[in-house]
RNA sequence: GCACCCAUAGCUCAGCUGGAUAGAGCGUUGCCCUCCGAAGGCAAAGGCCGCACGUUCGAAUCGUGCUGGGUGCACCA
């Protein structure tokens, strides 16, 4: 049940009520109607605009039309009172009933309470990390990780159908420096000293690929030039480095659906193809750009080149797709391969990209829009540096690499879950600080700790509610007389509870992962203050000596925040602590 | 020079596609707890939402122009 989705739709009926009888012009726009909780929770449980946005065009003053929807309103058995504030809003007060409901609503619902259908099983392709293979994940991918595997959980439970997808980036040159890297392993293989010269790939990961192509190729290749390996090791180390990846990605949890090739569209006429299409609209042409202003460039010269006309769907300038020589720039395979997911028949694409991509935002929305005849809509979240500290200080290592933190290093020391949890706790577009020593700090200042010790808390109420010789399984809690809740305290986090459904559907709209981390801060927020408040009151503790019936309904309200603290967790990736340690 | 992102309490940050007196944590101050319902609790102070216009019943939110910080700007991905 989605508590706000039926206080709106009792709202609307209202309404259309209003414009049966003909207190209100028929045919209104209702569709500005919002329900939301009011933010000072002195104006009672939930708030709507309908009267202010249906003023101006039925021609009549908000303040009237709201007294007459105030009165159809309280005719409704879940409305305690209903009042008519400031300029027009109509605040409701909800009956304590409405609120034990979504308590049972949650343990009969369990896992899929809060689920929704806002994406009407439309297809969305979700591209993130597509890290070139040339060695391992580093701190830097992390974040995008998360983030795409979170937003990848959230849009599956609001009723898209997700798919996951890394787009890898083995076309191009350093592809050729990882294979030329590889070979000088190759030589160390064989007792010789590696010539890592400037430019080429010096961590250690390597190796274990030189390793492998001692086995495999024995001293063939030694001494001989690249046109005779270089193919072939590109191959291999590339596929080897992907592999790493895909350990690298399952440590934090991560599964890709499909996997795409860039290399792999070479060849195949795919980028002509996608090239082709946009001639046909007209938007290819052979043609010079102007050299960027206020930018020294040097070596800059006017050159021919064949050009995408970018700017006919948003973009700054026309972007070249093919270089002088006649080659594909990286921008070509780009549009291919996007092309071929509106082919695959996407409704929406999402694209995680780094910071740093932000100027090729406005050039893929572009290819994207011309290619789909503007139907599919584009996405692209940019996702912002990760800070490293240890207390307080930067924080700089690797065991591996030598020169970066490796997403191993990161998982190794702070967890797959923490990790996850943390990365989640800052939008997208902003600059998150990690410090290894906070985020295993056992405190209310970690976030992470204080929702697992929310849940930890219900466990641990369960457990002695057991001991005790109680029924506390989910199927009997949900029939437990929940008139019993009757207290304030426990009314705001039954409210709490009401708000996940919509949280869902608000972050999810906008694409927005980390309002389900601040959403469970708030919740266990609230259920430590019942807790807290316990020890002063003990009738409000969860375990009341003697009363199986009181007991029964306050074990349901605790079980209930669980069920939603693990399937939020759940939408992040991250495991529900059942205690701590 | 252009584009994109950011700017909210002393600090770190939320803020529901435009709602009411702008919130949380830390820090500060005061009171309480120290009977394991342990890994603290309650409360207070603290704001020109970077600045200026505009849009309207109503703006932290939308538009325009600035200021300051970040990122990126033709045959590299």
């Amino acid at each position: 049940m989605n508590l706000f989705a039926d206080i709106r739709a009792l709202v609307v009926s209202s309404v259309d009520a209003m414009m049966a009888s003909g207190a209100l012009p028929s045919g209104l726009d209702l569709s500005a109607i919002s329900v939301e909780p009011p933010r000072d929770p002195a104006h009672g449980d939930m708030a709507t605009n309908a009267a202010m946005v249906l003023a101006k065009p039925a021609g009549q003053s908000p303040r009237a039309i709201a007294d007459t929807l105030a009165t159809l309103l309280a005719a409704d058995a879940r409305v305690a009172r209903v009042d008519v504030a400031g300029p027009g809003f109509l605040n409701l007060s909800l009956a304590p009933s409405v609120w034990q409901s979504v308590v049972k609503a949650a343990l009969v619902e369990g896992d899929a309470f809060g689920r929704s259908t806002l994406g009407g099983g439309l297809k969305v392709n979700v591209e993130f990390v597509s890290a070139n293979p040339t060695g391992p994940m580093h701190v830097g991918h992390v974040r995008g990780a998360v983030v795409g595997d979170a937003l990848a959980r959230l849009l599956g439970f609001a009723g898209w159908d997700v798919t996951r997808e890394y787009y890898i980036n083995d076309g191009g040159a350093q592809v050729d420096v990882l294979a030329r890297s590889a070979y000088e392993r190759y030589r160390e293989a064989h007792g010789l000293e590696p010539a890592i010269v400037e430019g080429l790939y010096p961590g250690d990961y390597l190796i274990p690929v030189g390793e492998a192509l001692k086995a495999q190729f024995g001293d063939s290749l030694l001494d001989k030039g690249e046109q005779f390996w270089l193919a072939e090791i590109r191959e291999i180390a590339s596929g080897m480095m992907m592999d790493e990846i895909r350990g690298d990605l399952a440590l934090l949890g991560v599964t890709m659906d499909v996997y795409s090739s860039e290399k792999a569209l070479y060849g195949t006429g795919k980028i002509e193809a996608a090239i082709q299409a946009l001639r046909d609209m007209d938007l290819i042409y052979e043609g010079t750009l102007e050299p960027p202003k206020g930018k020294t460039l040097d070596d800059w010269e006017p050159r021919q080149q064949t050009l995408f006309r970018s700017t006919a769907h948003g973009d700054d300038v026309d972007r070249p797709v093919q270089k002088s020589d006649g080659g594909w720039t990286y921008f070509a395979p780009d549009i291919a391969y996007h092309y071929d997911k509106v082919q695959r028949g996407f409704d929406a694409l999402i694209d995680i990209f780094g910071a740093d991509h932000g100027g090729y935002v406005k050039r893929m929305k572009a290819a994207v829009s011309a290619l789909s005849g503007g139907r599919v809509p584009l996405d692209i979240k940019l996702v912002q540096l990760v800070k490293l500290y240890k207390n307080g200080e930067p924080f700089k290592m690797s065991k591996r690499a030598g020169t970066f933190v490796t997403l191993r290093d990161v998982v190794e020391q702070a967890g797959a879950d923490v990790t996850r949890f943390m990365m989640l706790t800052r939008k997208n577009d902003v600059t998150l600080d990690f410090d290894f020593a906070k985020v295993l700090e056992q405190s209310k200042d970690n976030p992470v700790f204080y929702v697992q010790y929310a849940n930890a808390r219900v466990n641990s109420i369960l457990r002695k509610a057991r001991e005790a010789g109680l029924q506390v399984d989910d199927a009997t809690l949900a029939q437990a007389d929940l008139t019993q809740l009757s207290h304030p305290a426990e009314l705001t986090l039954a409210g709490k509870i009401a708000e996940w459904p919509r949280l869902v559907e608000i972050a999810a709209r906008g694409n927005e992962p980390h309002r389900i981390a601040f959403y469970l801060y708030e919740l266990a927020s609230d259920f430590h203050a019942l807790w807290n408040r316990g020890n002063d009151e003990p009738g409000l503790r969860f375990l009341q000596e003697g009363n199986v019936a009181t007991s029964t309904a306050k074990i349901a309200l605790a079980r209930a925040t669980s069920v939603v603290i693990a399937r939020a967790l759940g939408i992040l990736g991250v495991t529900p602590a059942e205690e701590m340690r």
